[in-house]
DNA sequence: CGAACCTCCTGCGGGC
DNA sequence: TGCCCGCAGGAGGTTC
């Protein structure tokens, strides 16, 4: 689930809920995440998040007195606000106890997920922080930068637009999408794309991370009593996950092919 | 340095 | 119904 906008509306989902509210107990149940969840994280019982930042799909929570907590999702995880009362679920790994009553609880089936807590190192400096490359949605992603990650390299252009270091939060959904939206095959070596090319695709990526955004934004309002499952995006969907079935430009049948271990899905004749 | 491949883990759907 | 296999929205790490 968690691709960028996914992560941008679990942010917007659970900051009204947290923010200024102070975290009366910790329980961590599974330590074992990608990194074991940090082992101070009982000294933020007491503190409040004063802010949620996104960084790539990291989040970031500032707290008051003790530092910040980074979270990611991994591939699996989630995080959700919900009545105590409610019985915990398998895999419900680190539950924050609000004094509002409500609970965060960090949901991660495969344990790809991040749990950190950073008791006083500035976050943007941690090592999982420090070198990636521009967000999408901001200024600094350009044509330029794109045609300067491209150059002189023969790695399909898919690869190119989900290193992280090239420019974050593209998944393996988005990055099928906008090369479809663009007009690019996913294969195409780099080095081939033109610059009006490359530039279309800087624009493609904007625009179809800020359309789930927003999607992400008709769930925001039942985040909280979600069961987690929003089916919004499948609609929007021109080839992802679509392998075979016709091209809804030209009905042409999708193409599947794995590129860097990643399944990726084109329409042969929409895109060249 | 880049590129290819591996790894962590659970759950689900398809085939038999 | 059950078992086995392959695959899944991420991304750091290793090796050449």
């Amino acid at each position: 689930m968690p691709e960028l906008p996914e992560v941008e509306t679990t942010r917007r989902g659970i900051a009204p809920h947290l923010i200024g509210v102070p975290i009366r107990e910790v329980t961590i149940r599974n330590y074992k995440l990608r990194y074991p969840v940090s082992k101070t994280l009982d000294q933020i019982s007491g503190d409040r998040v004063i802010d949620i930042h996104r960084r790539a799909k990291y989040l970031i929570l500032h707290l008051e007195k003790s530092g910040s907590l980074i979270i990611h999702l991994g591939m699996s995880g989630s995080l959700r606000l919900s009545d105590p009362a409610i019985e915990l679920k398998k895999h419900d790994h680190v539950i924050l106890d609000l004094t509002s009553g409500k609970q965060l609880r960090f949901h991660d089936p495969r344990r790809f997920g991040i749990y950190l807590h950073l008791p006083k190192e500035d976050p943007l400096k941690h090592s999982l922080l420090s070198k990636l490359g521009p967000e999408p949605l901001s200024d600094e992603f350009t044509p330029a930068v794109l045609k300067h990650a491209c150059a002189g390299r023969k790695t399909p252009i898919k690869q190119v637009i989900m290193d992280n270091k090239v420019v974050v939060g593209v998944g393996n959904i988005y990055a099928s999408e906008s090369l479809f939206r663009a007009g690019i095959r996913p294969t195409t070596p780099a080095a081939r794309l033109s610059g009006p090319k490359l530039a279309r695709l800087v624009e493609t990526i904007r625009q179809v991370l800020s359309e789930s955004i927003e999607q992400g934004g008709t769930t925001l309002r039942d985040f909280v009593n979600s069961d987690g499952q929003p089916g919004y995006f499948a609609q929007r969907l021109f080839v992802y996950g679509r392998e075979s079935e016709l091209c809804r430009i030209c009905k042409a049948p999708i193409r599947q092919k794995v590129i860097g271990q990643r399944s990726s899905y084109w329409c042969p004749k929409c895109q060249k």
